[in-house]
DNA sequence: GTCTATATCAGGATAGAC
DNA sequence: GTCTATCCTGATATAGAC
């Protein structure tokens, strides 16, 4: 692997390599994406590909950690920091995080198919996606916890219960708007959201 | 194709190749589950499975669409009935599918996987699917209408916000509970619809 | 650290005999 | 209506040279 005619470094060439493969899993999805494709593009051969990571896997699971590295370095709010926003920040951020993510078909289709994916047990992201649903699933109920506790949630509803409800309206309204692009996602996830709270969110 | 040594009419052949065909993406998932697989639960070969269905695409659209038909002939508020039914029953009757694609977990993978995949519009059930939540979506819409006319819904709820958000709860709790089967579908369903109802449902 | 070459396998689909 | 035989494509992965 060489650019410029200067050897890279290994961890270069494999930054190099996670890249490509996170941008054509987005582009393509992961199925539909070879190891051949993404060594061509690195404009190496799959078996030097094959050299870094041992397999069609392993690429995918480092190409995710990979992406949730980088959005914690330059994220706006990115999601190490994410657990320890204050509650009504933590709403606010899922609801951008919908807007966002309307322009960013290709990751939202990723991730959608590999959460489904994933849910077989001998699936190799199935871990991380276990995990990245627990994490988040914690984090929403907490804030509803602290609102709760700040007497800001409307009556009868139960933190667990609503975090448990959030999360699915963000997956759920996420397939409709693939199968609709005219599907106002974080419209609609912001008046869910509001329906749970006494006072309506500034600011999204 | 032969029963007892006699031989079967097309359309017995045809449908004995639907129902394994739908019993093995439900086992194992549409991709992974191969031509040749089916043929041989039918004790045919692949070729002769092809003389009946041109392509594996052409067997899943078949195996769906027969689905439907069964669904609407036994199921107990089959699908077709489902548009006519009045608007509280509309939503018992989707927290009641809830309740009961608990113990169908492979049916629920497929079409949770099915739903994304297919929103390639290039996927061979890229129609049906688009179809599929344009009806549910349009069924329930209607049925938060009627209550709202009736002067059930709670302030400010929307009907066709409602509806879109309602069928997004559905899709995000059965990703949740393939990643978690702990996660009780049914019960997070029901607190939602009841949250934007003045009354909650009876019998859910 | 990367390549060439290859092994191995499985997929969908078609041609043509019976 | 069903079979045998085959084609073509594309996948992951490995051995061994450089």
């Amino acid at each position: 692997m060489t650019i410029d005619g200067r050897a890279l470094r290994g961890d270069a060439t494999r930054e190099l390599v996670l890249d490509a493969a996170l941008e054509m899993f987005v582009e393509q999805g992961y199925r539909a994406t070879s190891v051949r494709d993404i060594a061509a593009r690195c404009a190496m051969t799959h078996p030097g590909l094959l050299y870094h990571f041992p397999s069609k896997a392993a690429l995918l699971m480092a190409a995710l950690q990979r992406r949730d590295d980088v959005d914690c370095v330059d994220g706006e709010s990115g999601d190490l920091a994410f657990n320890q926003l204050d509650a009504s920040a933590v709403l606010r951020h899922l609801v951008n995080s919908a807007k966002n993510n309307a322009s960013k078909r290709g990751l939202v289709e990723l991730f959608a198919n590999l959460s489904v994916e994933a849910s077989a047990p001998d699936h190799p992201a199935h871990d991380y996606f276990v995990e990245r649903y627990t994490a988040l699933k914690a984090t929403v109920t907490r804030a509803f916890a602290d609102l709760d506790r700040d007497g800001a949630l409307r009556q009868g509803v139960v933190p667990r219960i609503a975090a448990i409800q959030v999360v699915a309206a963000m997956d759920g309204l996420q397939i409709q708007w693939l199968l609709d692009p005219d599907t106002d996602m974080a419209g609609a996830l912001a008046v869910y959201v509001n329906s749970l709270l006494k006072e309506p969110l500034e600011r999204i």
